[in-house]
Parts: structure tokens; C-alpha cells; sequence
DNA sequence: CTGATACTTAAGTAAATGCTTAAGTGTAAT
DNA sequence: ATTACACTTAAGCATTTACTTAAGTATCAG
């Protein structure tokens, strides 16, 4: 019944969290690893593999290891997504607005023509 | 330690749920009552009202009632707000890339002069 | 006044989230 | 070979979420 975007679902709610904004904060200025995300986040290291791992199953986030160290990058396609779907429903919402307005030009002026 | 934006917490967690989404998508088409939103949507009233409740703690969403009808409606601020905040962290990740392609054309290139 | 409508509140439950500590597994440096 | 490093997995736990049904509370219509 509900229209089934699973990826959107879990983009937001990847979203929805301060430290996984945070660690996308960090990624928008550039790769880092998976150290450099924990150093500043006031949890263990296990925690923000957690969170990378919602990170990355929302398709916000991708990583590859080399040697022992994995690197993580954004995946802009995800942001991209998410950021249209709210800008729709808001030009949706604002032509509404407008339709309400001409509406109201069109019916209510008495001194016409 | 983390930057406190509970307002943009709460905006995507609420987005983070396909009922929420959905009431969001339909009244992008305009106000509609509890009722109206619920009719749709396989579960029990009371369950849409929480729902609703998320999405009006979350900014996302406004409502008044008028007798015994609630009616509720889109409040366009917090989508900017959630848009924006995505949209600026897609535009620094390409500006960076931009910088890595700008640095990689400025130093690579041997058939230069 | 009486019943139907449109929400609202309350109480309870199953599952998902967001951590924790402890114990691994490979890779790199000495 | 030995140690340190950078993750990774596992197990466990407290809280929050997403519902449910049942029992209200105001309107409004007849």
C-alpha cells in the first residue's frame, strides 16, 4: 500500500542521527579514514564502524580498504536523492499556494471589469 | 562535542519512515484532516496520530483544529531547512572534487608551455 | 436528549537502535 | 619473530519506536 522506497527510508534515517551527520559533515571535506572519523566522536571505535555501516547501506557512504586502513567517501547520488525528493514535495506545496492565490484573485474581486 | 541541530534530528527521522513520507506526500497536495490521512494508510488511527505527532515536533508539519476536525498542512521552513543542509554538504563534496581534478591537471600535465 | 463522528489518551508489547566491553583478524614496522 | 596498529566481530544491555486494543472526550446532526 505504501509506495516502497527502502532507500529513501533509509537515507533520512541515516540522516536522522547527529553523529552520522556529523560524520558526513567531515566526509563533504574530503575522504578519511576510519580512525580519523572516530578521533573526534565521543564513543568507541565499534559504535562509529556501526554507524558507517548505516552509513554505507544507505548508499550515502562507500569505502574501500587497502593495506588495514579503510577509506570512506560520500557518495553523492544518495545526497542527491534525498535532497530532490524534498525539494518536490516543497515546489509541490508552494504551486498549491499559489493555485489558493489565483483562486482567490479570480473569484473574490467584486470591482471588476 | 557534537553540533546540537536537534530541529535537523528530528526533520529526517521523521522523513525516515515510509507512513511519514507518504502523509508528507500527500499533503504536499494540499491540507487535509487526521482522517483523511489515515484512511489510506493500513493501520490504526492512533497510529497515524503518532506519526502526525513526530511530524509536528519535527517542524515538518502544522495543524489546527476547528470543532471536531483537525486539519493539518505542510510547514515549508523545515523542508528548506533539511534541503539545504543536504545541499550544501553535496556542493562542498564536489567542490572538492573539483580542487582534486584542478590539482591533478596542474601537476600531471608533462606536454605543458 | 441520543447517537454518530472525529479525534485523543492510556496501557501494553515486540522489535529495532545505539551503545558498551572483550576478544578476535589481518597488515605493517622493528 | 614480536609488537603495534587499524579495524572487525560478538555478546549483551538500556532505550526508543511503531504499533496494538480499549476506553475516553468533545462536537454535531436529528
Amino acid at each position: 500500500m505504501l509506495k516502497c522506497n527502502a532507500d529513501l527510508d533509509m537515507a533520512f534515517q541515516a540522516l536522522g542521527d547527529p553523529t552520522r551527520r556529523a560524520i558526513v559533515e567531515r566526509l563533504a571535506a574530503g575522504p578519511a579514514s576510519v580512525s580519523d572519523l572516530a578521533r573526534p566522536l565521543p564513543m568507541s571505535l565499534p559504535a562509529v564502524m556501526l554507524h558507517l555501516k548505516v552509513l554505507e547501506e544507505s548508499g550515502l557512504v562507500r569505502s574501500e580498504k587497502v593495506g588495514r586502513v579503510r577509506t570512506c567517501h560520500i557518495d553523492p547520488k544518495m545526497l542527491s536523492h534525498a535532497e530532490r525528493w524534498i525539494g518536490e514535495r516543497r515546489e509541490m506545496w508552494e504551486r498549491n499556494l499559489d493555485r489558493l492565490g489565483a483562486y482567490l484573485d479570480a473569484t473574490k474581486p467584486e470591482k471588476e471589469e
